[in-house]
DNA sequence: AATAAATACGCAAACGTTTGTTTATTAATT
DNA sequence: AATTAATAAACAAACGTTTGCGTATTTATT
C-alpha cells in the first residue's frame, strides 16, 4: 500500500509543523517543548517513520560506516578479527562494511576507491600479498579519512598499526624447536613481501643463530599464499632430503598442517622424526593429530583494538596524535607436534 | 593540504560549465561534446576529484549496497557463504556489510534498522536460532526492499530462499549410518526453533524408520547452539549408557568432531565401536582422525546463489516474480568415521 | 530560404536530512 | 511598565549529486 516511506517532511505536513521541528523533536532536543515532541513521536511511530540514513549522512558529513579490507574472508584469522571489529564497531554505532581482496592489489586498490567514494569514516585493513605500493593508501590521509592497518602492515606508510611481534613470535617458535632437540630446523616462509612473513624468517634465522645453529638456505622453503597445496609440496621435498631436517617452522597452521599430515601418510612420525610448529592457532591445530605446537596471535583481540584505535581516531576532536601502533601479546602453545607425550 | 576535497560543482566553476554537463561528462552521457567531455576528465583527475556516493545514492534513490546478517561470521559455513556472496555482488557493483546476530533475536531486529535506514538495496540474511517472530524482514516487504533468506528460512515468511534439503541429507546421513550396519543410531539434534535442525531431526527419524530401526526418544540429544561443549556433553551421556549406541548423526560437523575427541579420549574407538556423521564438510572434517564423514552442503555456492537471486530480484524492472526458492545440491561424504579402513 | 532535426549545454528542482539564525510568545527581572 | 531572558518553533540554506526540460547553435531536409 504505502508504495513510497513518509518522511520528515511528510511528517511536518501532516502535523501541522516545520521539518526542523520534527528533526529536532526526534532527537530529544531541548528546544522543542514536550507536547510537541511527544505528538511528533507517536506520529512517526504509528505512520512507521524510517529515518534516511543517506540523506543524514549526506548533510552530516558522517556515515557512521567502517570498512574493512582483508585477503579473504573464509581464513580463521581473517573472519575472528573480523568479528572483533564488528562487534567493537557496533557497540560504538558504527556498521561495516567488509572487502576482500583475495590478495590482489587490485582488488585492494578498487576497495579503497570505493570506500573514498562510500566516505566511509574509517578504515581497517590488511595488507594484500601483491601490495607494495602503498599510494592507494596514502591518498586517505589527504581525504582525512583514518587508517588503521593491521597484522599485515607496511613501513612505507605512517598509519596506525595493530600488530603482534612476529619476530618475536617466530623467535620463540624456533628456540622452543631448538630446546627440544632439532638440530636442523626448516622453515616455511610466506610471500616476503609481506612484513610478517619477513619478521617470521627473521626470528627464525635469529633463534637458530642464538642455539648454534647453521643457518641452510636449502632448508628454507619460500611459500606465496601457504595454501595446503603449498605446504604438500614443501613437505614432501622436505621428507625427501638426504639428511632429513628434525624440526620446522611453518608460517601459518595451514602449511603445518599439510606437514604433519604429509609426514604421517608417509609414515614419519611426528615429532621423534620431525617436530612441527604452525602459527595461528587456528580451529585444526587443536584437533590434529598430533595436535599442533603453534603460536596464539590472539585474532579477535587484534580485530578489537584495531577497532577500537580507528574508532578513537575518528572521535579525536584535536587532532595531535598522527598515528599510533598497538602491539598485541602472543604465546607459544605447546602442544603434542613438538613434544612427545609419555 | 587541499583540506577540503573537489566536487562536481567546483570543477564547474573552475571549467566554466555547468554541473550538470560534469555530472554528464564523467558518466560519458551522449549530449556532451567530445572536447569538453575530455577536459572535464582530464581536470578531474588531476584535481584527484573523487565521486560522493552518499550525494549520489540519495539522489538515485539507490546505494549498491547489500546488506547480510549472518549468526557468526567465524564460523566456517558462514565466512565461506560470505565469501560467495561478496564475490557476486562485487562483481555486479553492489558492495556488501556484514552484521552478526551471534543468534540473538533483538540483534537481528535492529540490524534489519539499520539497514532499512541506511536504504540498502537489499538484504541477506541467515536467520538467528532466537528468532521465531520474523515481523521485521515482513517490513521489508513493504518497503520494497528484496530479501534472500539463506540456510536457516522461516515458514512464517514468503521471501525468496536459498537452501539445501536438509531432512534429504539428513535421510543419506542416518540410511548411510543404517547400511553400514548401526543398529541403534543417536542423534545431537540443534536448536528446533531453526528450520534447519527441526528438517534434520524429521531426517533422521525418517532413516530410521525405514530401515527398521526404533526411534528412541532418549537417543536424541537436545542442543542449542551446537558448540564443542555441547558435543562433549552430550558425546559423555551418550558413552555413558547401558546399552552404548553404535552411530550418531550430528546436527553440525563442530559437535561430532567433539563426540569423535571424547571417544578418543575414552577409548572407544570410531567407527568400530561408534560411528559419527556430522554437517557441512568444514575444513577440521578432512583433518581429524578418524576423518569425519559428513554432509557437503556447499557454503560458498548457497552464498553466490543468494546473491545472484537477490541482485535479480533488485535490479528486475518488471516485478512479476514474488519469491523465489532455490534448493542447493548436497552430497554425503563419506570417510573414516563411519566405514573402517582395512 | 524557411523549417525540421540533431547536437551540445545550462537551469533548476529534487533527494531527505541537519543546523545556524530569526521570530514570536511567554516568563523573569529591574 | 519597560526591558531582558528564556522557551518554542519556523525559515532557509546546505550537503553533492542527478535529471527532466528548455534553449541556443549547427546541420540536414524540403
Amino acid at each position: 500500500m504505502g508504495n513510497t516511506r513518509i518522511t520528515m517532511t511528510g511528517l511536518a505536513k501532516i502535523l501541522g509543523v516545520s521539518t526542523s521541528t520534527v528533526s529536532r523533536a526526534l532527537k530529544d532536543h531541548h528546544s522543542i517543548g514536550e507536547e510537541t515532541r511527544e505528538k511528533i513521536k507517536k506520529t512517526a511511530l504509528k505512520l512507521g517513520y524510517i529515518p534516511n540514513s543517506v540523506a543524514s549522512n549526506l548533510r552530516r558529513r558522517k556515515t557512521n560506516h567502517i570498512g574493512v579490507i582483508v585477503p579473504r574472508i573464509d581464513r580463521y584469522f581473517h573472519s575472528s578479527s573480523i568479528s572483533g571489529i564488528e562487534e567493537v564497531a557496533n557497540e560504538a554505532g558504527y556498521y561495516v562494511s567488509i572487502f576482500q581482496t583475495k590478495d590482489s592489489y587490485i582488488k585492494e586498490v578498487e576497495s579503497v576507491g570505493i570506500l573514498m567514494s562510500n566516505k566511509a569514516d574509517g578504515i581497517i585493513a590488511c595488507l594484500a600479498l601483491e601490495t607494495s605500493d602503498v599510494q592507494h593508501y596514502k591518498q586517505l590521509t589527504n581525504t582525512q579519512i583514518p587508517l588503521v592497518l593491521f597484522d599485515r602492515v607496511s613501513n612505507d606508510l605512517e598509519s596506525n598499526k595493530v600488530l603482534i611481534n612476529d619476530y618475536d613470535a617466530a623467535f620463540k617458535a624456533c628456540d622452543h624447536l631448538a630446546k627440544t632437540g632439532c638440530k636442523k630446523v626448516a622453515h616455511i616462509a610466506g610471500n616476503l613481501n609481506s612484513s610478517i612473513f619477513k619478521a617470521r624468517l627473521e626470528g627464525y634465522k635469529a633463534a637458530l643463530t642464538k642455539n648454534n645453529l647453521t643457518i641452510d638456505e636449502d632448508l628454507i622453503f619460500y611459500g606465496n599464499i601457504l595454501s595446503e597445496e603449498e605446504g604438500r609440496l614443501f613437505a614432501n621435498e622436505l621428507l625427501d632430503m638426504d639428511t632429513r631436517p628434525d624440526g620446522i617452522f611453518c608460517a601459518n597452521d595451514i602449511t603445518a598442517v599439510s606437514v604433519i599430515q604429509t609426514a604421517r601418510e608417509r609414515k614419519f612420525s611426528v615429532p621423534q622424526d620431525i617436530a612441527v610448529v604452525g602459527f595461528s592457532n587456528t580451529p585444526v591445530s587443536k584437533i590434529i593429530q598430533p595436535s599442533l605446537t603453534t603460536i596464539e596471535d590472539h585474532a579477535f583481540e587484534m580485530g578489537q583494538a584495531s577497532a577500537r584505535l580507528l574508532i578513537k581516531q575518528i572521535e579525536d576532536k584535536d587532532q595531535n596524535i598522527v598515528s599510533e601502533t598497538i602491539i598485541i601479546r602472543n604465546e607459544l602453545i605447546i602442544r603434542e607436534s613438538t613434544v612427545s607425550l609419555e
